[in-house]
DNA sequence: ATAAAATACGATTAAAATAATCGCATATAT
DNA sequence: ATATATGCGATTATTTTAATCGTATTTTAT
């Protein structure tokens, strides 16, 4: 549904609170009890989140992840692109099939939801991780 | 996902159709299969259009649907609200089971989706039925 | 009166996507 | 050696969406 994945929402949370204590290596257990999120899937989702260049680790006794870009530099759209890469589509267009609608030639659908899609970004591009959390 | 689901999108394509027709009722195995979508599930789809009295319907031989309302009346967002009605919650939020977010009073994320719901509203707002179908 | 074609409606099943867990490997500090 | 932490892919569970099914009713043509 037209929606933010938990994925997407649960990464928001852990960023938020990674950026709230900047100054120290946060732990996913830390992370998952404060914010009574999944442990291992909140563990999943940090993994990801390093793949991406938005947090950095350290493993081991007094490990934990930190922030590599500041919070006013990580927006909504870039936490979207890691868990929701396919969001805003037409369904008629099969991304991963990579097949084209079916309708070609008289789909009066793909362009509107493509216009709304860029409209829609623009919106959500205003939206950093520091702007949610002055919620 | 973040993205219209395949009955908001068949009603869109439905509903354009039947006004590029609006001279006649036009029936349910037409509209299937000009548009190449599952018979069955379009007449599911057009029955809940007429339950909120965007179209309306004669049964019987020469039965089939018409607006009720213009196509420029029609907008994206009344068709989200029929197929998707929760769509843009957090999902901390359970509406269905009426419960709230578990970090109530320190939530720093459902201000930060209800203002990009009522933004991504504002957007939605301005496409209907009519907009959609000049692409 | 009957048949054909259409809508009406809720139940049910199938498929896809999301959510979450599991198990083991590796790294670090004590 | 042990405790605590991350790393990683596989697997399972749950939810949601997509689609079908079966039967009832209505309307028109024959």
């Amino acid at each position: 549904m037209f929606r933010f994945t938990k994925q997407t929402e649960y990464a928001i949370l852990s960023l938020q609170y990674i950026a709230k204590n900047s100054n120290r290596l946060v732990s996913v257990r830390e992370i998952s009890e404060e914010l009574e999120i999944p442990f291992q899937f909140t563990s999943k989702i940090l993994q990801q989140l390093i793949k991406s260049d938005i947090v950095e680790s350290r493993q081991g006794v007094k490990g934990g992840y930190k922030l590599v870009k500041e919070a006013k530099d990580i927006l909504i759209t870039d936490i979207m692109e890691i868990f929701d890469p396919n969001s805003l589509q037409p369904n008629c267009i099969d991304i991963i099939n990579g097949t084209i609608c079916k309708r070609s030639g008289r789909c009066n659908l793909q362009k509107t939801v493509f216009k709304i899609k860029n409209e829609v970004e623009k919106v959500l591009k205003d939206y950093s991780i520091e702007k949610s959390m002055k919620d």
